[in-house]
DNA sequence: CGCCGATTTGATCGTGGTCAACAATAGTGG
DNA sequence: CCACTATTGTTGACCACGATCAAATCGGCG
C-alpha cells in the first residue's frame, strides 16, 4: 500500500500517466512534505535539487531584482508540477501561500525515472506547454493593461482557478464567491502594481457594484459581464 | 537523400534526438517554407493546425487586446520550435521579422510521430522548459523594471542571442555590434513601452557614451559594464 | 482593552504616455 | 542621379496614471 493510492491528485497530476506498478516505483523515490504559509521549497538561482507535485494548497513562483523589487511569475495549485527537471538552475523561488502539502523527489531520481517512462514525460510536456501559454497570456497583462484591467483580469482568473474539485461550482466552471490565497501585497506582486493601487482599484469595483468584498480575503462577483468588460 | 541531411539546424533543433532512419521518416512529413518579413505563419486563437522548426531568420510571437494594443510574448531564432503540439488553440500569432525559412509539419502528423519517438519528446520538453524559464524572467522586466532598465536588458539579451553560429563572437559569447531584427515599434511591443520612450532611452544611452547607433537597426555596445548596471 | 501588522484613504510627484511637429531614411520613377 | 513621396524615427510640450510618502482605520490576537 503506497501513499499514492490515497493521493487526492492521483488522477490529475502527471502521475495519472502511470499504472499501479509504476506508481509503486515512483512512490519509492518520493516523500510528502508539509509547508507552512510563507515557507519556501526552492530558492531562485540555486541548483535544481528537487522537483515536486502539489497535493494541497497554493504556492507562488517569484523572482526579484537585486534592489528588492519582486514579481510573482506563477501560481501553482493542487496537481501542478514544481521545479526544473533535467539540470539547470531554479529560475524562481517557490513559496507556500497557504498551508501546503507537496510530494517531493530528488531531481536526479526524478530525471532517471522520467527517462524510463515516456508516458510521464508526455504528461509533463503537456503541462509545461499549457503553463507556457498561460504565462504568455500574462505578459499581455503586464506589458499592456491598465491597473483597472489588471485587477479585473486577475479576479476572473481567480474565479476560474480556485474551483475545488467536488465543490458545487457555477455551471460555467467559475466561482461567484471565493477566498483569495493572496495578501494585497502579493496581488500587487502578481500584477506588477503597488499595494495602494490594488486597494484603490478594488474599492472602485466595489463602489461600482461590480464586486463585493465581504472580508479581507473574500471576493464576491456581483456583475460578471461588467467585470469581463473591465478586463480589456 | 533528404532535405534534413543538408539542414543547417540538423544538430541543434529537436531533430538532433533522431538517428538517420528516423530523420528520414520525419523528412517525409515535413516541408520547407519561406516567409517574407511581415508574413505570418500562425494566427492567435485559431486551432493548432501546424508546428514547425525555424531553420533561418527571426520570428515574433505576439498577442493583442481587442482594441489593438500588441505585446510580443516571444522571439524565436534558428533551431527553435514553433507552435502548439497536442491539441488546443494557438495562443499567439507567429510572424516573420526577417526573411525566414521554416520546416513545417501538420500538427496531427507531428503529434503521432512524437508519440512514437520519446527522444524527440524529451528534446521538446527540455526546449519548452527553457522557454518557460526565459519567459518568466521577461515577466520581471514587464512587471517591475523602468523604461531605462528595460532597454538595457533588451540590448544585452540581443547581444547574446543574435550570435550566428560560426561567427567570430566575443570570448564571453556575446556580440559587441549587431543588427536588430526589430523596428522601434517592435522593440516597444517587446518591452511594453511606446515607440517614443524607446527612442528617447536609446538616445540617452548614446549620449551617455554607453552605446553607439551607427544606423537605424545597428547597435554597438561601448561600455558593457555600464549597460549591465543600467539593466537593474 | 491595547497592540501590531494589514489595509484603506489622502496628497503630491514623476515616469512614461499622448499628441504634434520635424528630421532622416528608404523607396520610386523620371 | 536626383526629385518626390512614404515610411520610420526623433524631439518637444504637456498630461495622466500609477508610484510614493504619509496618516488614518481596520482587524486579529494576546
Amino acid at each position: 500500500m503506497s501513499y499514492c493510492d490515497s493521493c487526492v491528485v492521483r488522477n490529475r497530476a502527471i502521475c495519472a500517466a502511470l499504472d499501479s506498478n509504476e506508481i509503486q516505483a515512483l512512490n519509492g523515490i518520493g516523500r510528502r512534505r508539509v509547508l507552512e504559509p510563507g515557507q519556501s521549497l526552492l530558492w531562485e538561482g540555486e541548483d535544481s535539487v528537487l522537483v515536486a507535485n502539489v497535493i494541497e494548497g497554493v504556492l507562488k513562483l517569484s523572482t526579484g531584482t537585486a534592489d528588492g523589487r519582486e514579481q510573482i511569475v506563477g501560481v501553482v495549485y493542487p496537481s501542478d508540477f514544481i521545479g526544473r527537471p533535467f539540470g539547470g538552475q531554479t529560475s524562481h523561488s517557490v513559496t507556500a501561500l497557504t498551508e501546503a502539502t507537496v510530494c517531493v523527489f530528488a531531481r536526479t531520481d526524478f530525471d532517471a525515472f522520467a527517462h524510463d517512462h515516456p508516458q510521464l514525460e508526455h504528461k509533463l510536456l503537456q503541462r509545461t506547454l499549457s503553463e507556457l501559454d498561460r504565462t504568455r497570456r500574462w505578459m499581455l497583462l503586464l506589458g499592456r493593461k491598465s491597473a483597472g484591467e489588471r485587477i479585473a483580469t486577475f479576479l476572473l482568473e481567480m474565479s476560474e482557478r480556485l474551483i475545488e474539485p467536488g465543490c458545487a461550482a457555477a455551471d460555467d466552471g467559475a466561482q461567484v464567491e471565493f477566498e483569495l490565497p493572496f495578501s494585497r501585497q502579493q496581488i500587487a506582486d502578481v500584477l506588477g502594481l503597488t499595494i495602494e493601487t490594488v486597494s484603490r482599484q478594488l474599492t472602485k469595483l466595489k463602489h461600482d457594484g461590480i464586486i463585493d468584498l465581504p472580508s479581507r480575503r473574500a471576493v464576491r462577483i456581483l456583475d460578471r459581464l461588467a467585470l469581463e468588460d473591465s478586463a480589456g
